[in-house]
DNA sequence: ACCAAATGTAAAACTAGCTTTACATATTGT
DNA sequence: ACAATATGTAAAGCTAGTTTTACATTTGGT
């Protein structure tokens, strides 16, 4: 799965640490998650396109191998 | 977190099978989303909207509790 | 060049998602 | 009433998500 986090956080001027702190997660689960080290959880998909202020399909998208 | 799939399933005239079989899990793992037992991954909720044609927050929804 | 803030990782430990197997209970068609 | 299909659960086991701690590297400002 690939994802739009760093981009749409850039928009926003959020450091991953104010992101993890806006919707309750460690500032590792963000890297973790931008870096595509791991897919979250829907709740926190969600979370994260609330603060984007984006749909979660725009933040995330499927890849072949999904 | 609160889910609408039983209704899209119904909309769509699936069983819990076949709508396993498309996406590619078991059917007891659409069972356990669809009556709250657990919160998919965000994989699973975007391929369940691409079958719905629906987008994962129609049929996702937060609740106060997460 | 220096300092502070931001980012990338990693290991250990815990929790939650998911599979398989298996059975029980509805629901529907004939 | 019977058979078939659909749904609800449960246990065991494996994998993946998440936290905490801790450290190394990068970036930005002055």
């Amino acid at each position: 799965m690939k994802n739009r986090i760093k981009v749409a956080r850039a928009e926003k001027d959020l450091s991953q640490a104010d992101l993890a702190g806006q919707i309750g997660v460690s500032r590792q689960t963000i890297n973790s998650i931008e870096t595509g080290r791991y897919v979250p959880s829907t709740v926190l998909a969600l979370k994260l396109a609330q603060v984007f202020e984006k749909t979660v399909e725009e933040i995330f998208q499927l890849e072949e191998t999904d």
